[in-house]
DNA sequence: CATATTTAATGACTAATGGTCATCAAATAA
DNA sequence: TTATTTGATGACCATTAGTCATTAAATATG
């Protein structure tokens, strides 16, 4: 009896299709502005067919954004696949996210808002559990390298890798925050250039967390000022 | 003819009550959820009344915003108008903002909506405008201790307060962010104290920022490990 | 003081929109 | 062939941002 089996089957592909659509117009109009008719209507379903699948318009925006974290996982997996010394594959880390940033931004845009308080109210429990679930995977790829970095000698020891996968973090994602929002006045009125901002950030925070040995090491792979 | 001097008086501190309302509403509710009539409730005045004094629901969330941001800058100006040593001044400042994080979380969590493309475009020019500008205040306090430090020879002559600046900035408040929306997750799940992760976070950014002979003078200062 | 004019406030109204539910149609089971 | 379950629909409801004709009060004018 394979019906239920292709029912599931074709249920799940009607769910992707929705969200398909509901991408488009939360990538053109966000979430406050795109309305559950247009995504209807461009899934080609009606609007009560929608909340058969999806509880609400935030629970959508959601199931988004868990797609944003796949993508950005996928581009993490690959960048850290290729062999290389460790310190290559932070660096190689750290160039996958500013790639991510600057190719996916809708996606980012999109992490922003489901940093925030308010919106973690405004979704069923379930889409949220996932959303962290996924988060998770992404963080222990970060984690699992520097902590990789601190057996193999290339980091210092007395640092918490999971203290430093935060700072790095954060410190990259509010510099890319800024290049979405600012680069503009941070360029014409500042005379600042955000990229060497974000350099800079980088070569700080690998002075500080590389021993000195590795350094001379890598010096070619590094150029630290 | 002082009537209509009375008048724009008058016409200022109805539209602050109106924002007394209007705060408290977002502040409870956020800006999606904060409904006008509840403001307009609030306020004791008529739906219609709100629409003389601001444009939109989005105009009056900015307006608050500003409020927020005036808050902020008097903390910083009282931070640093101790007349102590330059380094001192930076750590009270980072204080200040640490104390306006814990304090005004409400006006902080406002601030992290602003920070949003969408958000802009909802708003009036105008409104961004006064932002754009109270911002600008606020950065060159941040930006002009900096300079200062480094002028005394504090700080490493090499570094481009801006720079730092927005590096510094970039930080804390990602730190804040998490340590608002996903502390307990950071807590309970990967054992990690927050309050550490910033206190490391400055560490790293003095021992980075600040000369050799700065860092023996205020050693008792930083405690920097 | 009486009347005309300007200004401020109102709230009923409109349009838009998230979400629901009785109804229908198609697939499946009996 | 008939009964039952499943899936989809769109008219409908409630909420809410924003508008505007109307009213009331304040001010200016004669």
């Amino acid at each position: 009896m394979g019906i239920t089996e292709r029912k599931e089957r074709e249920r799940e592909s009607r769910r992707e299709a929705i969200l398909d659509a509901a991408q488009k117009v939360f990538f053109e109009k966000g979430l406050s502005t795109a309305t559950v008719d247009e995504i209807a209507d461009l899934a080609e379903l009606s609007k009560g067919t929608i909340y058969l699948y999806y509880r609400s318009k935030e629970d959508m925006y959601l199931a988004v954004i868990l797609r944003g974290e796949a993508v950005m996982r996928n581009m993490f997996e690959k960048a850290i696949s290729t062999g290389e010394s460790t310190v290559k594959l932070i660096l190689n880390i750290a160039e996958a996210y500013y790639a991510f940033f600057k190719e996916q931004r809708n996606y980012f845009r999109m992490f922003s808002f489901f940093e925030t308080p308010q919106f973690h109210k405004q979704v069923s429990e379930e889409m949220l559990n996932q959303c962290v679930a996924a988060d998770e995977k992404t963080w222990s790829i970060v984690v699992n390298l520097i902590s990789q970095g601190v057996r193999e000698g290339i980091l210092h020891s007395h640092i918490d890798p999971k203290q430093f996968g935060i700072i790095v973090w954060a410190t990259a994602t509010g510099i890319y925050r800024q290049m979405d929002t600012n680069s503009e006045y941070w360029h014409k009125v500042m005379g600042i250039n955000l990229e060497e901002t974000l350099r800079l950030s980088y070569s700080l925070l690998l002075e500080s967390m590389m021993t000195d040995t590795a350094k001379e090491e890598y010096k070619g792979l590094l150029r630290l000022q």
